[in-house]
DNA sequence: GCAAATATAATAGTAACACTATCATTTTTG
DNA sequence: CAAAAATGATAGTGTTACTATTATATTTGC
């Protein structure tokens, strides 16, 4: 436990001095460069978990921010590109915290459990960046995030670098697993249905159970999909 | 080759004199019950599967039904209990079609085998109902489900039963799973996983390869669920 | 075959949403 | 301190998501 807090008060500090840097295409104006841009961040990000993506609208943020729609229009074009923002933070933030696990362990084997771990369960400590709450924010990645890439304009979105963090954290961790077992032929695959399964399910435990087998005070998520993950690079047909 | 067609042939027959039912509550008119009510599932699936779900709207499809708003509203409260009545309608079909895929089938791995290539292939022959075209019914799933169920009224809707459908099937290839092995922990888990992550992997391998393994002419997609199946449930730990 | 019941069409209207435009005011910067 | 940039205030447009009303078909029971 001790060790726990530690080690959370030293990624803070880090933290503390890093920025998440998410593609410029995504935004008309930096939210981090100003603070009218911060509150849109960080009241977006509580007001999307309360009331769901699809009753957000700029109006209503803009009467809690005391702004104008006008003056959030500046920043983003449309509340689905705010959308695409914050999964943007959320995945570049995910493959720091992956290196972060991982740096320093020899074992390959290791990593990847730590990789595994890292992606399935849930956000529980808030990080120290002041406008970013990470825990509402993996809520709304399990809630919402669907709404970002299951569109008509996923490829034009795909073409900006929309999904390039997350691209980029599926590869890292489908890397962690051709070291391991080279001859895997889905590593990709494995990944992707790892970090979207587990997302579904912990949005199925809270509202749809029956979908689902969590257990009270196990770590259901993770132990199944770590398993799972094992049986597949370990088990070569 | 020969058999398939047969097979086909036989399922059409069946389907003519058969109905898939849907939950009463979700719609305030039956649609299979006027041509008006028909006209509004057929075109509704073309367009959503067309022009996306957010860009569908009742006055749109009014217009190519030549028909008007106030006349669909009488058959659905909105866009979205149309969308919900689509896909328990998919769900049902779904599980006669896995009852009929599995009947006299004796080797339990055999059925679930089975089972698993139904929910993960893609639908690429459509059946003779003819105002549902499940081949587009099927994109519209892989698509915009999500936007069914991960929404903030999923509790409500699934209190008078939306979502019965969707948890029967899976409750059925549990069961499956626990005739082959009854210490397996995570049946459900397991089940939702693979269906869920099938439709993730059809969308990512036409919009973001980068997330798949999906090779031309390869049936990538059901060999990888049944592979990782299958693994999980023959090693017990 | 006709009256009654029901379904649909036609039309209109409201509140909210998704923006865009303009101009005034405040804040920042050189 | 002047110029530039950011924000606020206000207004306006077209669309969506409905609801209401009345007229016209269509179906059904007798």
């Amino acid at each position: 436990m001790i060790v726990l807090l530690l080690y959370l008060q030293v990624m803070n500090q880090i933290l503390g001095n890093i920025s998440i840097n998410v593609n410029q295409k995504i935004y008309l104006k930096d939210p981090e460069s100003s603070d009218l841009g911060k509150k849109i961040l960080s009241e977006s990000i509580n007001m999307i978990d309360n009331i769901g993506f699809d009753e957000f609208t700029f109006r209503k943020l803009a009467i809690v921010i005391s702004s104008t729609e006008a003056s959030i229009y500046r920043y983003f074009e449309n509340k689905h590109k705010l959308l695409l923002y914050l999964t943007s933070w959320y995945w570049a933030w995910m493959e720091y915290k992956l290196v972060f696990a991982i740096t320093n362990i020899d074992c390959p084997r290791e990593r990847l459990l730590r990789s595994i771990k890292l992606v399935t369960e849930k956000i529980q400590q808030d990080g120290n960046i002041p406008h970013i709450n990470e825990i509402k924010l993996s809520n709304i990645l399990i809630s919402e995030s669907a709404k970002a890439y299951m569109t008509k304009s996923v490829g034009n979105e795909n073409k900006i670098g929309a999904f390039s963090g997350y691209k980029k954290l599926v590869q890292r961790i489908s890397d962690l697993i051709i070291e391991i077992n080279p001859t895997y032929k889905y590593p990709h695959m494995l990944v992707s249905t790892i970090i979207e399964g587990s997302h579904h399910q912990h949005f199925f435990s809270d509202h749809l159970p029956r979908l689902t087998d969590v257990v009270e005070g196990e770590d259901a998520i993770p132990a199944f999909y770590t398993q799972l993950t094992l049986q597949a690079i370990d088990n070569v047909q």
